[in-house]
DNA sequence: CCCCAGGGCCATA
DNA sequence: TATGGCCATGGG
């Protein structure tokens, strides 16, 4: 039997849910989250419960809504906590958006994009599989690539005449056959350097807290890059991403690239050594930057 | 057949 | 550490 239970969250300064539900919104059909008119929902695993978790806009609230077998109150609490950290509702963008305004070629961006938050991937897992998906394939593609991956392995749960799915587990992902991942397009590559990451979180070797309690940036950043098949790349977009590290910049990614290209009405990619330029007002802040190049190409 | 896509590996200098 | 060739897979 069903219950639900709500939460309500104030809104902060320069949080935009509009925004938020523009960008999980681009086209691209993502299979672990369902989107209806001003409404957010995905499943949550509850300590092993499966619920969904689904967050709409109420009269300047957030309203965070778990339906589940038997809600509790740990439920509602958990649910808020992975929102805010989905939607990295408690960053105070002030500092951000006066160094927008400093810049002129960047200027734009804090009004078009006003509110717009870094939406992340909170499961460490989940954001280096996405990530290693991802690599040098056009984004339309992964998106079809995970979507076959999640619907064959993933949990899932009906509710409502929709199915919703939570992102397959590395005890699963281990035991997948290699022709089976190849059918889902993954090439042999990558089919490699998953596994090597399912085998890191299996044996205790890697999590999201081992991580965290590293020293700092660069140790983790090595952390992840000794791991074969993640590169600069996928280290940075998974710290941003995961950890929420606010210091990444995608090097050698085409669409960081792409956004640079049009800002500067250029023909040719910048090399890091611009893009070292272009960021260098932005300390702190580089993850933010990186995330609103991203959407100028919507 | 070509080039591109939110790259990584490895050898070489 | 920086560059460049090669790998891999589907889209356009």
């Amino acid at each position: 039997m069903k219950t639900t239970g709500e939460v309500l969250i104030s809104i902060p300064e320069n949080f935009s849910f509009q925004e938020i539900l523009t960008f999980l919104d681009r086209g691209f059909d993502d299979c672990l989250y369902h989107l209806e008119e001003n409404k957010v929902t995905r499943l949550f695993s509850f300590n092993g419960e499966l619920g969904l978790i689904s967050i709409s806009e109420k009269n300047e609230f957030l309203e965070v809504k778990v339906i589940k077998d038997k809600v509790t109150k740990e439920d509602l609490i958990e649910a808020v906590k992975f929102v805010e950290e989905w939607f990295d509702i408690h960053r105070d963008l002030t500092t951000f958006y006066q160094l927008l305004d400093k810049n002129h070629q960047l200027r734009s961006l804090s009004e078009q994009f006003n509110g717009s938050r870094l939406v992340g991937i909170p499961d460490l897992f989940e954001a280096l599989c996405w990530a290693i998906i991802g690599q040098q394939i056009n984004l339309k593609f992964a998106y079809q690539v995970k979507r076959s991956l999640v619907e064959e392995y993933g949990e899932k749960l009906e509710v409502e005449n929709h199915i919703y799915y939570l992102f397959p587990r590395p005890e699963v992902v281990i035991e997948i056959d290699e022709e089976v991942l190849r059918k889902m397009k993954f090439s042999r590559q990558k089919i490699t350097y998953i596994k090597i990451v399912c085998r890191e979180f299996i044996d205790g070797k890697l999590n999201k807290k081992l991580l965290i309690n590293l020293k700092n940036k660069q140790e983790r950043y090595h952390r992840l890059v000794d791991i074969k098949g993640i590169g600069k790349w996928t280290a940075n977009y998974v710290l941003m991403k995961s950890l929420r590290d606010m210091t990444c910049i995608t090097y050698g990614d085409s669409g960081l690239n792409n956004a640079i290209k049009m800002l500067q009405n250029s023909k040719i990619k910048p090399t890091n050594e611009e893009i070292d330029t272009l960021f260098s007002e932005f300390k702190n802040w580089e993850s933010y930057l990186n995330f609103y190049l991203w959407r100028t190409l919507e």
